[in-house]
This record gives C-alpha cells, sequence and structure tokens, in this order.
DNA sequence: TTTTGTATAAGAGAAAACCTGATTTTTTTA
DNA sequence: TAAAAAAATCAGGTTTTCTCTTATACAAAA
C-alpha cells in the first residue's frame, strides 16, 4: 500500500520505553504509517504544524503541556485530526473534559495493543472508539457544553523552526545560516512572534521558549 | 539460534499494551526468547514454579502483589533469576530497598528499549545494569551529599543579584536602575558570570538562569 | 602586608535587536 | 475564480544592548 493511503498516525507519549514499543506493533500494520512521535505536547504541536496527521495518540500526563491543553490546541488547529487518548487509568478525572473537547477514542493502557490498532482505524473512518459502553454512554451526554474560550496561539511552521532556534540562544544570524534564510528574514520572524505574544523584547522571548519547553524538539 | 541457548525472559508488567510493546520489541533480537508474560507478581510466582527463567523484567508498581514483595519473593526462591526493574521514575524510593533485595537491573520507562535490550544481555552476563540516572539518584540518597562532577560555582551577593534580573530577562539599564548602581556596574557583574560560567554569551547566560530556577527568588 | 575578592564605574567598538518598509508565493475565503 | 489573508522572503537604517578594556576603593584573608 503506498504510503499516501494509509493512515498517517503521531504517537505522543512521554515515555520513550513505550513509544517504542508502540511503534514496533503499529509497524506491523500496513494500513498505518508512523509518521512522527512526540515526547510533549509541544512537539505534538510542530510536527503537526509540518505534516499533515489522521489520527493522534496521545497519552496524557505528558509533562511540559498536558494532555487536556493539546487536545484543545490541536482540535482548535486542526480539527480534521483525530485523537485518540492512551490513558494509564480508567477512572480519570478529565475523561469528560477530554470528551467536550473533542477526543474521538480512549483506550486504557492495560488493554492490548490490538485494541489501539482498531481505535486508529475506527477513528480515522469517522467513528469515535471507546473503551467500552459506559464510557461512550453515559459520559457522552455531556458532551453538549461550551467549551472555555482559551486564547490560542498558532504559529506558522517557520515561526515555530525560529522559536525553537531562539529557544536554544541563537543570535538571528546564527538563525539564518541554520535555516538558510537571511538574517532579516529571522528578524521578522521573531518581530511576528512578538507581536503575536505581545512581548516587549527578545529576551523575554527567550524566556517564554525556554519555559514553554521549545527548542528541546527537533526540527528533523 | 536454537531455543535452549536464548536469554529466557519473562516479563511482568500490568499494561498490557507496554507488554504487547515490549514483546514486540524483544521479539526482533534472536538471542533472546520472551518464554512468558505475567500481569502480576502471583503469576509471575506461577510461570518461574514451571519454567526456568534467566531474566524477569518486571514492573514495579503492579497490583496484586507490589514489585518489592515480588523480587523479595523470587530472590528467596529461584536466587539465580536476574531481575530487572522496569519504573516509571527516577525518584523512585523503594530504590535502596530494591537494591539491597538484590535486583541486577534498574531502568526507567522514559529510556529507549534499546536499553531494555541491553540490559537484559548485560544481567544475564553476570553483571548489573543501572540507568545513569538511577544511579546518581540512589547514591545521592545513600550518601545525602550533593554529589557531582559538577564543580561548585560560588556567586557573590551582588552577582546573584544580577543573576536574578537577568533571569527576568531585564537589560543592563534596567537592572542597574533596580539596583541603585550604574549600568555598567551591572555589565561587570555579568561579565564575571559569564567567565564563572564559562559561557560565551547573555543569551545562553539568560537560558542558564531560567532553567536553573534563578529569578523566582525575589530580592525583596 | 600583599594578595584576593567584592563593589563600583567609564568609554569605545561590536553585535544584536528593532523599525520601516517591500516582493512573491500559497492558501483561504467570499 | 477573483480577491483577501497568511506565509515566506529580504534590505537599509536607527537604536539599544552587549562586550572589552581599564580603573578605583575597600575589606578580608593569607
Amino acid at each position: 500500500m503506498e504510503i499516501q493511503n494509509k493512515i498517517k498516525v503521531l504517537i505522543a507519549d512521554d515515555h520513550k520505553m513505550m513509544l517504542d514499543g508502540l511503534r514496533s506493533i503499529l509497524s506491523k500494520e500496513n494500513d498505518i504509517a508512523l509518521i512522527g512521535e512526540a515526547i510533549n505536547g509541544i512537539q505534538v504541536m510542530d510536527i503537526l504544524a509540518h505534516t499533515k496527521v489522521d489520527v493522534l495518540i496521545l497519552d496524557i500526563g505528558m509533562p511540559e503541556m498536558d494532555g487536556y491543553d493539546t487536545v484543545l490546541n490541536v482540535k482548535k488547529q486542526y480539527p480534521e485530526t483525530k485523537i485518540v487518548i492512551l490513558s494509564f487509568h480508567k477512572d480519570e478525572k478529565h475523561i469528560g473534559k477530554l470528551l467536550k473537547a473533542g477526543v474521538s477514542g480512549y483506550i486504557v493502557k492495560d488493554r492490548g495493543s490490538e485494541e489501539l490498532v482498531k481505535a486508529i482505524r475506527s477513528v480515522n473512518a469517522g467513528k469515535d472508539y471507546f473503551d467500552n459502553e459506559v464510557l461512550q454512554v453515559s459520559l457522552r451526554a455531556m458532551q453538549n457544553k461550551s467549551a472555555g474560550p482559551e486564547k490560542i496561539i498558532k504559529f506558522s511552521p517557520r515561526e515555530l523552526d525560529v522559536l525553537n532556534l531562539i529557544a536554544e540562544g541563537l543570535s538571528s544570524k546564527e538563525m539564518g545560516k541554520r535555516l538558510f534564510i537571511s538574517e532579516s528574514t529571522v528578524e521578522t520572524y521573531r518581530k511576528n512572534l512578538l507581536e503575536k505574544l505581545a512581548l516587549p523584547n527578545s529576551k523575554l522571548l527567550l524566556k517564554y521558549a525556554i519555559e514553554k519547553g521549545y527548542g528541546k524538539s527537533s526540527l528533523s
């Protein structure tokens, strides 16, 4: 099967061991293409900005940006991307919130991996996939309440590139070299970032970038 | 390779998803034979009772029987079986106990799976295998001393003032106003900081300050 | 008492950031 | 599809900030 026809999946889990395992499992399914891996929400947004993703497998309990925030951001900016939550516990308190936020699937990690594969196919086909009937029926009811308006700032892919390099402490000149564009261009992106974030200067932008966890994500 | 010569591994993890992933990973190693899986300590003892196991991969945090009890039981009845602990956190409190109980390896799940494979081979060959960070944590705990190949850098009070303000993203001029000294003086302090930390420029100093947690401490 | 550490500072040159535009391509939307 | 918005690209000039060199005074330590 050609890659274009496969289901494009992105996995986000802060445990590399788990990531390795899931990759190994999904690689056996020939209708699924694992197009990326992330260990935090920042990386998720980073990858989404560069690549189309059909299904996002999201571990809740990631650092940097918690699962819920990531769901909100992803759903807002990429509503067509389906989200399957991978959780440790079935008694997750935030489950209602997650449903409201628009996740398409929810499975607990003590299920077998075939559940995950099923879920991926299911949500990709437009059908929700929840671990059990209870979730589906009882909690689905809560879903018709409006979600809270949170300001979501969207960065262009290039702006993200710059933001990631800013977080490493590079100057415009260095960034330009790294990205094969001129210093001026980099500075334009920086200016845009400053505007979008309503920050007064570069130092605070660096601070923002570091504190939000940018920079660690490799921009391949 | 014949099965008799492979390393016989038993995995115990209460998350089936993880189990599936680990199985998938280990199946690619042709010197390792996964001879069993368990989702709690009871099952572990059960399998050990009728099968020889070289290495037991044990997730701590399993229900029914906690990891520690399992270690004790296994070590008591099957002392020749090596145990590798798979844990979620490096700051595990029981780590000292586990070490004393005789585990041969300890890795955290945010490591890659190749670590696990290495650990299996290592402990099977009679060598312990501990995650570096784990080692550090446990050693530090034992001798409760600040460990470190890190040289202790001492800052003067004034240097600290400046460092704290740097972490807030202020410029020399602003710091000068805040500290009632001239811009030049602030810059001297900054220069000293750069020297002491062997950093090449202010941006990396800001990064350092933020990452080390300066700035939040108010210098009233 | 000589050295070391700390606090203070000026002036010049270099570097980086910031402002003010502007062009081209892509994507969205009306 | 045509118009509008968003994204990517860049130059020139001004201003701010950093960096380097050099310097004085005082206190504590050796």
